[in-house]
DNA sequence: TAAAAAATGAAAATGATTTTCAAAATCAAA
DNA sequence: TTTGATTTTGAAAATCATTTTCATTTTTTA
């Protein structure tokens, strides 16, 4: 997430003007510094442990206003926890997930992009989006479970 | 799910020793004749409308036994609503899931469960299991979307 | 038949997310 | 500026699907 984000998230337009705040800032900022899944509650401790004050209401609130202007997305995984990631670019790219620790590796496969679209296109459907998990044991766990 | 499911339904060992109940073989029952993803309220109500006596936990319960046990297997699409669909025999399948009338297309694509172990391979990461759903318009609503 | 174990259902608890609403902050004229 | 309209905020309440509790009933075992 590059160093514009923040004008460029007042800039868009939504059905209803923004008003720039601080609070929201806040929230897009740190939002802006993470690279990787987290969970609201992440934020928000991360948000309160540098001592600003911010309710879970407008975490929340700012979240979900990224995710309708395509800056963020919703993960959500086998626990059933609502995640956010930044969106970094037009690439779009699948999940390996770690049962045992939680790591979530990113992967894309182009060959497998192309085969979901031939299974489309075999049923008629069009394809809007796609979410693909592969969970298992990271390379990590399974050197342990071996030991 | 053919006819002795029920049987092998209480041949099963769990950790703890199942009684044989009316009310949840009601439930194992109405869970077999079904060959699709539904969700709790829908057996509920289904049971319900035969003029069964029947709780929401005892139908959540043996769903969750008859998920432990195999028999089972949860669906959480997009929507974040539990659902479960039986599990007819080892043959993994993934799912289209139309965004408009929210009809599911369960299809099987063996070239992509080959990519998604490359891709694995690749991690060094060993996959108990995954997930893919393709979403987006299903053929009859392209239809009528174009008139 | 009696005692032990498991199942049931109503109601309460849970827990993540959303909504409500009154007060505070921001903005756009005048 | 001042004013008045609009948006934002946060605490608390609402939501809502699912789980848990627990007193009672049913099934199994002895
Ligand atoms: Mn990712
Ligand atoms: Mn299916
Ligand atoms: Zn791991
Ligand atoms: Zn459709």
């Amino acid at each position: 997430m590059n160093r514009q984000t923040l004008e460029k998230f007042y800039r868009l337009k939504l059905k209803k003007p923004l008003k720039s705040s601080a609070k929201r800032s806040l929230v897009v900022e740190y939002f802006m510094n993470r690279d990787r899944h987290f969970s609201v509650e992440e934020l928000y401790n991360e948000i309160r442990k540098m001592n600003f004050k911010i309710s879970y209401s407008t975490v929340y609130r700012t979240l979900n206003l990224l995710t309708k202007l395509g800056l963020a997305r919703e993960c959500i995984f086998k626990d059933g926890m609502l995640r956010f990631e930044p969106v970094h670019g037009p690439k779009h790219h699948d999940h390996l997930v770690c049962e045992r620790c939680g790591k979530i590796i990113e992967f894309e496969e182009p060959k497998i992009e192309k085969l979901q679209e031939e299974v489309a296109r075999r049923h008629k459907f069009l394809v809007d989006w796609h979410r693909m998990e592969l969970y298992g044991l990271c390379a990590e766990c399974r050197k342990k479970e071996k030991l």
